[in-house]
DNA sequence: TTATTTGGTTTATGTTATAAACTACTTTAT
DNA sequence: ATAAAGTAGTTTATAACATAAACCAAATAA
């Protein structure tokens, strides 16, 4: 009745990322951040936390002379993802 | 954007709990128990946050010599599910 | 040159979820 | 009658989580 949600996608951050990412080829750290509105602290744990669960790549380099932190979301990710959603269903379809 | 998801209701158990007793006259704590797959333990928590809250009333009697939990969602209850995936689907729609 | 901004990471703290242990009683078996 | 097992929960201890605050390194502005 009440399928498992998976946890690392039950936060509500990590959760608007990978939301984000689908269907974006990349998106950088400030990015994120400003659409997410989250704070950088939060977002640079949560995005550890998707790319050790293989759900997103973050790739280190620099812009100019400024860092630049590129992520995006990897087939696993949209997997879990969808599956995801599909589970949600079983509590919010009444 | 991303609109924020009442806490209350993000958690899998509650929002499991409050899905299972809309439509529902009442439930009692072993019918919930059962079909949630929830421990007693966390699920006698989440039922004390859901009351709280003022999502849920919880009534206390005896159903022969056995002591009967039962509980009912109250109109804040329903009102705070519409509401919670109303701002989901700001998550899940792509 | 010192102050501020940018782009983050680390750390400390409070909140949450959960299982395990416990309470209180009832039913069943001996 | 008494011990063992079952029912219906609650309380408590612990681990996982989310978050803000403090921090770091470098760049730019004053």
């Amino acid at each position: 009745m009440f399928k498992p949600l998976n946890p690392i996608l039950h936060s509500q951050l990590r959760l608007a990322v990978v939301s984000l990412l689908i269907g974006l080829e990349s998106a950088d750290f400030v990015f994120i951040k400003e659409k997410t509105e989250a704070t950088a602290g939060n977002l640079s744990v949560q995005l550890d936390k998707l790319e050790k669960a293989g759900y997103i790549t973050i790739k280190k380099s620099f812009k100019g002379k400024r860092p630049l932190t590129t992520c995006s979301i990897t087939q696993k990710g949209v997997g879990a993802f969808e599956d995801y959603v599909k589970h949600l269903k079983t509590y919010i379809n009444k």
